[in-house]
DNA sequence: AATAGCTAGATACAGTGTGTATCATTACAT
DNA sequence: ATGTAATGATACACACTGTATCTAGCTATT
């Protein structure tokens, strides 16, 4: 059912470290990550939004509800902007607009796009 | 902090459901879901799934996290816009656009935004 | 092989948080 | 005013969580 256990797993494992250093700087024991690790226990909110947070990946990649752990980071605009030398599909990929918690389709963000250079080029 | 009961009771609302008829759908009790909605308690992560299915829309939309990877698209796009909660203003600056390695002018993001409603009108 | 050190899984229990029934309150129409 | 629908608030039994602690596996060193 929920992947979350195997997703901390392999986020935690990925970055070499080990339920000691992860749990402590989530603030929370080595055993309640274990435990999460483990589904044995179901993170609260909070917790749950600090390993989003420390892994930079949404909750809903955590969750197993999608398979993309990539992000727009609203104030990471330098990382947004790290990428835009990619072609407009690539970017649509890489990067969901969002407004008010729905995604632009991939053709209304290509549209967007090509809206914004046209009118920059009549200027 | 958490923004969950805001959320759940503009999208409750915007589908004119009332607590009653919305608990029943998620198989939860009224009171359950009013705790939810007013931050008294925090569903657990099977509820909260249910809920981003039932309104199509991610969990992170739902715990009002800034970041939206991988959203579960509804078809209904000319119903997305009509409802758009956040002013124009709002939406220039959660999204921190940038195109060409230049930001996005308000008056640029707001064409955008009048652009993609043109065009979701259309539908 | 034995030991030590590191890491992670399992368990128990006190304490906290949750789901629900129930009551109170508000809003609104008649 | 009265009735009705909807929501907010409260209390309590119960379930779940966080943590300490114990156990076990693994690796390196001697």
């Amino acid at each position: 059912m929920s992947s979350i256990g195997l997703r901390i797993i392999s986020l935690r494992e990925r970055n070499h470290l080990t339920q000691e250093t992860l749990a402590g700087s989530l603030g929370i024991s080595r055993a309640s990550l274990s435990h999460y690790e483990k589904l044995r226990r179901e993170p609260d909110f909070n917790t749950i939004q600090k390993i989003a947070d420390y892994f930079k990946v949404s909750v809903d990649y955590l969750l197993g509800r999608t398979t993309n752990p990539n992000m727009v980071l609203d104030d990471n605009v330098k990382d947004f902007v790290d990428h835009l030398e990619l072609s407009d599909r690539n970017i649509i990929e890489k990067f969901s607009l969002v407004i008010d918690g729905r995604g632009l389709s991939e053709e209304e963000a290509k549209s967007f796009i090509a809206f914004v250079r046209a009118e920059r080029s009549m200027k």
